[in-house]
RNA sequence: GGGCCUAUAGCUCAGUUGGUUAGAGCGCACGCCUGAUAAGCGUGAGGUCAGUAGUUCAAAUCUACUUAGGCCCA
């Protein structure tokens, strides 16, 4: 028996119990065992941090993963999915220090680092729960017994190898750079970190004069948004090309204007800043100001090097400010590169907190930022604040704790990219990237501006850095594995010496966090000690070097990497382009030479309805969890990747799974329910000999046709990665194909037909269509399609593997796919829709037949082809005789141009030749259509136009009602005989008869009587076609007179009063 | 400020190498069908294909610019 399944399963439950059956049976495990010696097809799996509770971005995220590694596997390859986790950084520290109270870095030290660092160590795992559970109940298949953790030791192994290849290359640099830094975590930040914390802020914009040393009188007029930094600047610069003015300030006097004796320099494309009306007295480039020397504004610092002059800056614009510059190296990139390459002097008078070093007494102890008011307020006292406005810009903020970001020169540990970026643009011409434009655009942009990677981390919480620096800075040593750490002594706290050496036995027991490797140390030759430097790496380091370090490469596992790197496919969040997929790809380049994916698929947000971004602080953000319970994961998987293309902003909204749920899932399983109902019933097994398809009926080769080019499609999508257009195709097939048409189309076959060939055809036909549909959704929705598939296997005899992921997709059969026949399907659909339409208009019912309809056609063979699916239309509309005339006298053409072809033939004439073919006379297009060709003249030119150059579409029959859709025409006889009439009411008393069946919840097999009390006109017409109502009724007998039987009903029929009443026979 | 993407019905999306009546689903109104269907079918209302300029015989489609939104970067 086939388990028989109803519209209203819940789906979450058949989840739990298809879940179950994955467990106890293994099948995950299976999947990628049963396919050894196939093909590989390897993935990576981007690491995500379990401190944060999962939401339905990394569903989306973890869908797309799922679906191509069921699918590969599906098509014969064997994947290994090794699930890992991202254990380090600075978000697991901020966690930490909110958990335990701490404000501060430094506390840090005092609460003791070891203690600190375990904590880390255990709210890793804060969220590992929920997280568990999430990628069990949405289906994804992750090997999650065997993860790889970037905090455990072979993985940090891994990594020292790796960054002692980079120093070995001369590719790992100390340098001083002027670095985004957080004055309150303490610590430089990536670009990416930065890129995450941008907010609109207001900052003040002020205008200050610096007076020249040799000009009496003039000034520079210099703009800055950051006040604080004035204290530290040590030259100007200006554009070399831009025209610059010297400029009079005028006084008002009276009515006009009188001379002030003060003079400003400033771009002369800026000149509308200046508050006051003036006058220009010289004109200048700006190379001619090169040089000039001015007074500086703050004093707080001697320094050696020569100062305050005028420097050349071609990154000067006239966007904004006075088009001249100030200049503070140590706190700005452009500042610094410009300063460094004219040997000016540096000055840093801020401590790592972000505060005013005590030379700098005015202000000495204030948090930079909070000190500009105070700065402003000085330079006004002093007479040299021109104007103070407030500016509106995007600046940076710490992603975890808010703090403005200050830019800083600091020393800090850096990798060479630039030395190998070309490298990287080349190889990243080999990544198939999905979409294409991220790859070229976003991704080959940044390469191409790609700039040394900040490396080092100034936390507690991460991989080591693994270089031994002496004191004197001069001597450095890189350790690639903990073997080398051998013979290194052991410090004590305060960085004594202890006597104790580390050996071979130690390196089980080592801990290659702080503080403990920070205690080891290499005696020097000449005495003293070289000592790890303090930083840690960029946790972007650990999650890029996953593809050896999950297999603690090149230590062990030498085979299972070289044979799965580089990876067939990953995928993550468009977020993740400077992220995960730089860290991959640079990290590959260096040490393989070889890109580390092949291809990446890229997803974008999730969005909430009305396009918003979601966040926990606009509570729009949605809990997978609870869609699962409600809609179960299959919906909300096929929901996520059929609703936009997955690489554009999905907006998302619950009412679209529902509608996912009730249009496609529950056809699904009410087809398949069609099926198992009447298979019962008929004792069908899929074991007996096939029906060759060709022999199969032409409705059955229609839908297997179809079936066979969704295959092809659904392949060609599934190659190109595109599983929105996949998921619709297969959606589209079932819902109109066969559910609508087929199955619909078909259902007397089931119920009503004796058993025979055509009805094991039938069974067959609609047996290997659900078969093949299951398995082609299963990668999408693996539950459901699990079940449906054990269903359907588990009876039918068939050997068939313990579940659909065990399975193979089925292969596109050329040789049954029709192109003809699906057209030719097509135009029958359309005839139909025209025909319904029709009845709808003139008010003629369905159940009432109709005698004739008239399709027009082209020729004989078109002929032939509209009468092998004549049936078909026939029975669906209720018509008696399908005529396909040719007969011309009673059609009425019109012809339209076909722009296509006359385009290409006339170019500009084109739209003269079009009007010359649809003023033909008839006699003119009865010979077009007989695929002659008729000569006009246009514009005094001969045109021939020809059979392909228009198209001919019959418009009027006379005395005919007329409906047409596009090529398609149709003809209907709407008279009705006495015949006709009684067949009509036939119909309508057996449609009542049954309606009462269900009511009376009577089952489709059982035998009834019925009774009937009806008027002599609509008794005579039931009696006449008596046979037919038992035959439809699964009626033992059919009685006028007396109503009897337990169901009962009073009807009206056509305008004619009726009783009829039901009884079951048992017997 | 730079890069990439997007803009089509009230909403979500299709729309082929440019071809003359721009489609679907949802929603709305009315009707129909139904012994698989929480589905389906039909009719109707609903479109300046964001805007402007250009290329072309012909533009939702190609080009440029503008506007709005998104993402990334400064």
């Amino acid at each position: 028996m086939f388990k028989e399944l109803t519209d209203k399963i819940n789906y979450a439950d058949v989840e739990k119990s298809v879940l179950a059956n994955w467990e106890s049976g293994r099948i995950f495990e299976a999947s990628v065992s049963e396919r050894a010696g196939g093909p590989a097809f390897t993935f990576f799996e981007g690491p995500p941090t379990a401190n944060g509770r999962p939401g339905i971005h990394h569903m989306m995220a973890r869908t797309l993963k799922d679906a191509f590694c069921r699918y590969k596997t599906m098509t014969g390859h064997q994947v290994h999915r090794k699930a890992g986790w991202d254990t380090h950084g600075l978000p697991v520290e901020i966690e930490v220090e909110k958990q335990i109270g701490i404000k501060h870095k430094d506390e840090i030290l005092d609460y003791g680092v070891e203690k600190f660092n375990r904590l880390c160590k255990e709210s890793v795992w804060k969220y590992k729960a929920d997280w568990e559970k999430l990628t069990r109940e949405m289906g994804y298949w992750v090997d999650l017994n065997e993860p790889y953790v970037t905090f455990e030791n072979n993985y940090i192994e891994s990594i020292w190898w790796a960054l002692k290849r980079y120093y070995d290359e001369g590719m790992i640099y100390r340098g001083y750079k002027i670095q985004p830094y957080c004055p309150r975590c303490e610590t430089p930040l990536s670009s990416h970190e930065v890129a995450l914390g941008y907010k609109d802020v207001k900052d003040p914009s002020v205008y200050v004069t610096m007076k020249l040393a040799d000009e009496p009188n003039t000034s520079f007029l210099v703009w800055t948004t950051t006040p604080w930094t004035l204290i530290a600047n040590v030259a100007l610069a200006v554009h070399p090309d831009i025209d610059y003015v010297k400029a009079e300030l005028l006084a008002a006097d009276g009515e006009g204007t009188r001379p002030t004796g003060t003079f400003l320099i400033l771009a002369k494309d800026r000149l509308p800043v200046l508050k006051e009306k003036y006058a220009v007295v010289a004109e200048m480039k700006g190379k001619e100001l090169l040089g000039r020397s001015y007074e500086r504004l703050f004093n707080y610092h001697t320094v050696a090097e020569k100062g305050w002059y005028v420097v050349a800056g071609t990154f000067v614009t006239t966007d904004t400010g006075s088009g001249i510059v100030h200049m503070a190296p140590a706190y700005g990139e452009d500042d610094y590169q410009t300063c460094r390459a004219h040997g000016l002097p540096t000055i840093h008078p801020v401590n790592k907190s972000g505060e005013f070093e005590d030379a700098v007494t005015d202000f000495k102890g204030k948090f930079v930022k909070d000190a500009d008011a105070d700065i402003v307020q000085n330079l006004k006292e002093r007479g040299v604040l021109y104007k103070k406005e407030q500016y509106l810009h995007s600046y940076p903020h710490c992603w975890r704790c808010s703090s403005p970001l200050l830019y800083y020169a600091r020393t800090s540990w850096y990798i060479s990219t630039t030395k190998y970026a070309r490298r990287m643009i080349d190889l990243n011409k080999e990544i198939n990237w999905i979409p294409s434009e991220v790859g070229e655009g976003r991704f080959g942009n940044w390469l191409e501006e790609n700039k040394d990677w900040a490396l080092s981390r100034d936390r507690y919480w991460g991989t080591p850095l693994p270089i031994w620096v002496s004191e004197d800075g001069r001597e450095m040593k890189c350790v690639g594995s903990f073997e080398e750490l051998v013979g290194a002594e052991w410090l004590d706290e305060q960085g004594g010496p202890t006597g104790r050496t580390f050996t071979k036995a130690d390196i089980a027991s080592l801990d290659p966090h702080k503080p403990t490797v920070d205690r080891l140390a290499f005696k020097r030759a000449g005495g003293g000690y070289l000592k790890r430097t303090s930083e840690l790496i960029d946790v972007w380091f650990d999650s890029g070097a996953m593809p050896f370090a999950q297999w603690h490469y090149p230590f062990e596992n030498r085979h299972i990497f070289e044979s799965s790197y580089p990876a067939d496919f990953i995928s993550e969040g468009i977020d993740q382009t400077r992220g995960w997929f730089y860290t991959l790809h640079s990290i590959g380049t260096f040490l393989f030479d070889r890109p580390a994916y092949k291809n990446v698929l890229v997803n974008e947000l999730i969005l909430d309805k009305s396009g918003q971004k979601m966040s926990k602080s606009k509570g729009n953000t949605v809990d997978p969890f609870g869609l699962i319970a409600r809609y179960g994961a299959d919906a909300t998987r096929w929901y996520l990747v059929s609703q936009s293309p997955v690489w554009r902003p999905t907006l998302f909204d619950e009412e679209g799974i529902a509608e996912v749920q009730r249009k496609f899932f529950s056809t699904l399983v009410n087809t398949y329910s069609f099926f198992a109902l009447y298979a019962n019933i008929d004792g069908f097994e899929y074991t007996g000999p096939r029906v060759p398809v060709e022999e199969r009926s032409e409705i059955d080769r229609w839908i297997i046709s179809s079936l066979h080019s969704l295959v092809k499609e659904y392949r060609r999508y599934m190659e190109e990665y595109d599983l929105t257009k996949a998921s619709r195709a297969i959606a589209d097939f079932t819902l109109d194909n066969l559910s609508n048409w087929y199955v619909r189309r078909n259902r007397r076959r089931f119920w009503k037909s004796e058993k025979g060939r055509d009805k094991t055809a039938a069974y067959q036909t609609l047996f290997e269509c659900l078969d093949t549909v299951v398995r082609l959704a299963a990668p999408i929705a693996p539950f459901l399609t699990d079940e449906l598939y054990r269903n359907l296997h588990a009876t039918s005899g068939v050997s068939a593997p313990a579940s659909v992921h065990l399975a193979l997709l089925p292969v596109a059969d050329e040789s049954v796919i029709d192109p003809a026949l699906e057209r030719r399907m097509d135009r029958a659909i359309r005839i139909v829709s025209l025909v319904r339409a029709m009845r709808m208009k003139s008010n003629i019912k369905v159940r009432q037949p109709l005698k004739r309809l008239l399709v027009p056609v082209k020729d004989q063979a078109d002929r032939a082809l509209l009468r092998s699916v004549e049936e078909i239309i026939l029975d669906e509309i209720n018509v008696k005789e399908l005529d396909a005339s040719l007969d011309q006298t009673i059609i009425t053409y019109r012809i339209k141009p076909n722009f296509r072809t006359l385009g290409a033939k006339y170019g500009k004439t084109t739209a003269k030749v079009a009007e010359a073919v649809r003023a033909f006379t008839p006699a003119q297009v009865a010979a077009l259509r007989a695929g002659g060709t008729v000569t006009v003249t246009v514009e005094g030119a001969e045109v021939a136009v020809q059979h392909d150059d228009a198209e001919i579409v019959a418009e009027q029959v006379a005395g005919w009602l007329v409906e047409s859709d596009g090529a398609v025409t149709v003809a209907l006889d709407t008279g009705i005989t006495p015949e006709l009439r009684d067949e009509g009411f036939a119909r309508e008393f057996v449609s009542r008869v049954q309606n009462l069946r269900k009511d009376s919840g009577l089952e489709v097999t059982d035998r009834i009587a019925i009774t009937f009390a009806a008027g002599s006109v609509l008794s005579a017409a039931l009696n006449g076609m008596a046979e037919y109502i038992r035959s439809e009724t699964l009626a033992v007998s059919l009685s006028g007179g007396a109503v009897a039987g337990s169901a009962r009903r009073q009807e009206e029929i056509n305008g004619e009063q009726c009783d009829i009443g039901i009884e079951k026979i048992t017997h």
